[in-house]
DNA sequence: AAGAGGCCCTGATAGC
DNA sequence: TGCTATCAGGGCCTCT
């Protein structure tokens, strides 16, 4: 699930319903996530406020009342759901994703607050939560990632001195975290296909105008996306309205073998492995 | 230093 | 039907 767009979309959601609530109680059922979860992680966050949910990349961002953090990460496969307590339901007018009925075999965390609670479900445990305890240890820890495409700093010049005489591919590059953050393989794919470009092209070949179309629909797909309440994929289950809807705009993602969307375009989507990633392309309008 | 590849883990699906 | 192989929206680590 889980790439910029639909981390913003959950933040949304969750900065809505529980931004000022105080945590009443955690309950942690498997601690085994891609990072481990301290034994006194239940009793650290207890009795704080959840002041607001930020989002940086495709990490969420719990700001805590004693001015400490709570960064979660959704891996491949995590989800969060809200409860609402009083109806012992998923509340329905979110844009959480997945069934209302969960197969609680993945529920590994639960923060529940006075009238409603959080539950973590990740099959894959690929996703972590974990306490940073202050704003210079956050920066720190995020330090790594390169700038979104929405920051300035996501410029001509950035690009192209960070391109000068590497030897990857593009494709690569935009999955990079150290050099864009917050794009995955879906969004990639679709950037590339709309910038008119090859994934498997060097970067260091690439025009300053490929450059530019790079930054400049980056910013579109994803703003788009988040417009759109993310892309539902996969084992998705409809919940009633207000899912995610991008991937009905997928223009080569999981079209393998489908005619080329572009107007007047012949071409045929390909599907090739591309540093370990399934990649889908154009044959003939990305050359 | 840059780049290739493997690994963490479970579940769904394809192919035999 | 039931087995095995492959693949999945991410990120980190190691080796060369």
């Amino acid at each position: 699930m889980p790439e910029l767009p639909e981390v913003e979309v959950v933040r949304k959601s969750l900065h809505e319903k529980i931004k000022q609530k105080k945590i009443k109680k955690v309950i942690v059922r498997n601690r085994n996530l891609r990072i481990k979860i301290p034994l006194d992680f239940e009793s650290f966050l207890r009795d704080q406020k959840v002041i607001k949910i930020d989002r940086f990349s495709k990490y969420l961002i719990f700001h805590l009342s004693n001015n400490s953090y709570c960064l979660i990460h959704l891996g491949m496969s995590g989800t969060i759901h809200l409860i609402d307590l009083n109806k012992q339901n998923h509340l329905t007018n979110t844009s959480f994703y997945h069934s209302p009925i969960l197969p609680p075999k993945h529920n590994h965390i639960e923060i529940i607050f006075e009238k409603s609670k959080i539950i973590y479900n990740d099959p894959r445990r690929f996703g972590f939560f974990q306490i940073i305890k202050n704003l210079s240890l956050l920066k720190k820890r995020l330090n790594h990632l390169g700038p979104e495409p929405f920051q300035s700093k996501f410029n001509l010049e950035y690009v192209l001195s960070f391109f000068r005489g590497k030897e990857k591919n593009i494709k690569n590059y935009l999955l990079d975290q150290n050099f864009v953050s917050g794009i995955g393989n879906i969004y990639a794919n679709e950037i590339l296909f709309l910038s008119k470009i090859n994934p498997n092209t060097k970067v260091y070949l690439l025009k300053k105008k490929d450059c530019e179309k790079i930054i400049n629909i980056s910013k579109k797909v994803l703003t788009n996306a988040i417009k759109k309440g993310g892309s539902s994929i996969k084992n998705f289950k409809n919940l009633s309205g207000k899912n995610g809807s991008f991937q009905k705009n997928f223009k080569v993602y999981e079209r393998k073998g489908l005619n080329c969307k572009r107007f007047k375009c012949e071409g045929v989507i390909q599907k090739k492995v591309i540093s370990n990633r399934s990649t889908f392309f154009c044959n003939i309008c990305q050359k």
